[in-house]
RNA sequence: GCGCCCGUAGCUCAGUCCGGAUAGAGCGUUAGCCUCCGGAGCUAAAGGUCGCGCGUUCGAAUCGCGCCGGGCGCACCA
């Protein structure tokens, strides 16, 4: 409704330009007035057109005001401020349009892929982690929305360093050297001799993990021990080989319970291993051999490396070193060549595919329960690429329109660089729309960490000039973070105790429900938290902030919600009609308290377009957020169960039902559940 | 050296794409609001050289240039 009422306010104030000043406008702004009572939409073309006609704004606007034919649906048109021209709705037939519900975007034919998550298999995930889950989860919400078909793809990095160097610690400083054994460590989440982590599997990593790295840099010749399960895991077929498989899908199976708790769910897993079985980079490097894409140098530091010279882009000009390697000198392919391959996979550019079969987690992690899992999680389809045969029935992946990788700024350069391959071997559409959904990093403010450390233990301390920094980095290696699945227990505590306080008597129906509000608090208040600051932002954690259920939280969202769901059930035990009389709506009354609610329902679609063109999905939690001030206003201030007047009652009620309906879609897209009550 | 990001109220942030109406929230502080639709809420007060300078413009938080402060990147690591 909206939309088309704006285009023809566009059509109109064109066509009054035309006609009185002969002036050919092409691009007509339309924007909110500051406060509602200056209009519902604010023209300045006035502004834009002084230049030109030499003359003041407001004047110019005077003019064009009565040479408008005023749409349908539009009111008056008036002259606002030093020269805006602004536009009254028929607020009547708005409210009508978005009682009678919304309707679901056109279904679009480009097939989207978002990569996101891709967290290294050998540790916990931490907080860090879940920004980019949660971004790439509401791109991925949101594209669905506006009709895309979507497909989501989380990459493990099954073969790298990382997986290797706890394999190491397992097979050398923990002495587990063959699959059974490794296959109870994984089972009892103890090590040989040690404590048992409640907390599960990828937390014992964590440590270990964290103590391969103190060996290292204590006792550098074991750093040989990283190269040793590199080459058996690549190798394939051995004992080393099996405990790295086993290690990757139990923390795998982890990482996917710490965000199905949190409501993400993935298509499909790509993994690196099969990237090299199937030989996807010798066909990359193939292609890019045959199209002089890159070199082989012949002399110079990069004697005998294959290298993508970056030199004529200007993107990369000004560099100190423009070229990247792609194939070492040892004829190893890097992780950048890899990447490459897989993009144009993405694309179906590359003669191969993977094969697939299905992955079922095991959603007991020890940190999160299988109960926990929201069914829609559970419930998806999970494949994972196959190392050899696979299903059958496995559905098409891959082939993509448009492709976004979500990863943070740090990896700017080389997603750079996998443009500019695409680039250089004649894919310039398919470089146009790879789109690398950047995002800054969590770190850890020295509040954080102090408390960490009083929580958790001295290695947490920071050092004196870190402490000075205005955040630190977390650290993997170092063991040095805030666990995903740490916070959200804290978030449930917390949201816990509220409900506790807040509910007297419970049957014993009452507390399997009080825990089911309580997740949904709790991980409703985390979403919210990490989405609402804008992607180029810093977070510098602060447990504070992250608990805090009050004012601008995903908590103050669900709140409202359910306020509404009261209101409907008291009107029912009063015996008042909670559903609106359609033919009891009158056509004024509308006064700005209602009138502003259902403008901003109505401008959820614009809203989340531009929050998908620009990747800015903090717009859609601010909207969300906007839309709850003004609702818990007009709540305050109009009051339904004890107004005597129908008619009044029904108009409140209309807005009430407005504003239901599209918080409950605001949250959906947001990922934040609605808990019953709260 | 080159490139990118950030700098707005005590704190955390919107607003910058596309210049325009008294620069907005939340937290914190202070003062109020439960004969109520459940205070995870509402009302109000106090709080701002929009990092600095120059420029463009009728008009700059917003655009350009130059600085300052902070962060990140520029691997034969992933």
């Amino acid at each position: 409704m909206l939309p088309r009422i704006r285009e023809a306010i566009a059509a109109a104030v064109r066509a009054a330009a035309k006609e009185r000043f002969g002036a050919d406008v092409e691009r007509v702004v339309l924007e909110r007035p500051p406060r509602i009572a200056l209009g519902d939409l604010a023209c300045p073309i006035a502004f834009d057109l002084a230049k030109a006609l030499k003359k003041a704004p407001r004047a110019i606007a005077t003019e064009l005001a009565p040479a408008l034919q005023l749409p349908e649906g539009v009111r008056q048109a008036r002259v606002e401020g030093a020269g805006y021209l602004n536009f009254f709705l028929e607020r009547a037939p708005v409210v009508r349009a978005l009682l009678a519900g919304s309707v679901s975007a056109a279904a679009r034919p480009e097939k989207v892929i978002v990569e996101h998550t891709n967290i290294n298999p050998n540790k916990a995930a931490h907080i860090g982690h879940l920004r980019n889950a949660v971004l790439g989860d509401v791109l991925v919400r949101s594209l669905r929305r506006l009709g895309y078909p979507v497909e989501v793809q989380n990459y493990l990095d099954d073969t790298g360093v990382q997986v290797a160097d706890v394999v190491a610690g397992l097979v050398h400083l923990q002495g587990v050297r063959t699959v059974a054994a490794a296959a109870e460590v994984v089972r009892d989440r103890r090590l040989p001799g040690g404590p048992v982590y409640a907390k599960g599997f990828a937390y014992l990593c964590w440590d270990l993990y964290a103590e391969v790295g103190r060996t290292y840099a204590a006792r550098p010749e074991t750093k040989a021990w990283r190269d040793e399960v590199l080459q058996a895991i690549e190798a394939g077929d051995n004992e080393t080989a099996r405990i790295a498989a086993l290690v990757v899908e139990a923390i795998v199976s982890a990482h996917l319970a710490t965000m199905g708790r949190l409501g993400i769910a993935y298509d499909v897993l790509p993994r690196e291993s099969d990237i090299i079985h199937k030989h996807f980079w010798a066909k990359a490097f193939a292609m890019l051999k045959e199209k002089g894409a890159i070199h082989l140098e012949t002399e110079g530091k990069h004697a005998g490396c294959w290298v993508l010279r970056l030199s004529e882009s200007e993107e990369f000009a000004g560099m100190e070193e423009p070229d990247k390697i792609l194939v070492r000198s040892t004829g190893t392919v890097t992780y950048t060549g890899k990447d490459i391959a897989y993009q144009l996979w993405k694309f179906g550019l590359l003669d191969a595919d993977f094969d697939y079969d299905r992955f079922r987690p095991a959603w007991d992690s020890g940190s999160v329960e299988a109960a926990e899992i929201p069914a829609e999680v559970r419930d998806h389809p999970l494949w994972r690429t196959a190392h050899a045969g696979g299903a059958a029935d496995a559905p098409p992946f891959g082939r993509g329109d448009r492709v976004f990788n979500v990863i943070d700024v740090r990896q700017s350069y080389p997603q750079k660089v996998v443009r500019e391959g695409l680039r250089a071997l004649g894919y310039a559409g398919e470089a146009e729309r790879s789109t690398h959904f950047s995002y800054e990093i969590v770190g850890l403010s020295a509040k954080a960490a102090r408390e960490l450390a009083e929580r958790f233990g001295e290695e947490y301390r920071l050092s004196p000039e870190d402490e000075q920094k205005p955040f630190v980095e977390m650290s993997g290696r170092k063991g040095l973070g805030v666990k995903a699945d740490d916070l959200v227990e804290l978030l449930l505590e917390r949201s816990r105790a509220e409900i506790a306080a807040r509910r007297t008597t419970d049957a014993a129906t009452g507390a399997t429900e009080a825990e089911r509000d309580a997740r949904a608090i709790a991980i409703g208040a985390l979403r919210y938290f990490l989405l609402k600051v804008g992607r180029n932002k810093v977070i510098a954690f602060d447990f504070d902030e992250a608990l805090n259920f009050e004012g601008d939280t995903g908590p103050y969202l669900q709140y409202s919600l359910v306020r509404t769901d009261n209101i409907f059930r008291k009107l029912e035990e009063k015996g008042l009609p909670a559903a609106v009389a359609p033919d009891g709506l009158p056509e004024d009354g509308w006064d700005d308290d209602l009138w502003g609610i259902a403008l901003d329902a109505a401008s959820t679609p614009d809203v989340a377009e531009r929050a998908v063109d620009t990747l800015e999905l903090a717009a859609l939690a601010r909207h969300a957020f906007g839309l709850a001030q003004g609702f818990n206003t007009f709540y305050h201030r109009q009051p339904i169960l004890q107004e005597p007047d129908p008619v009044v009652r029904n108009r409140r009620i209309a807005i009430a039902r407005i504003f239901r309906m599209e918080m409950s879609r605001l949250l959906e897209l947001l990922g934040i559940p609605e808990p019953g009550r709260m």
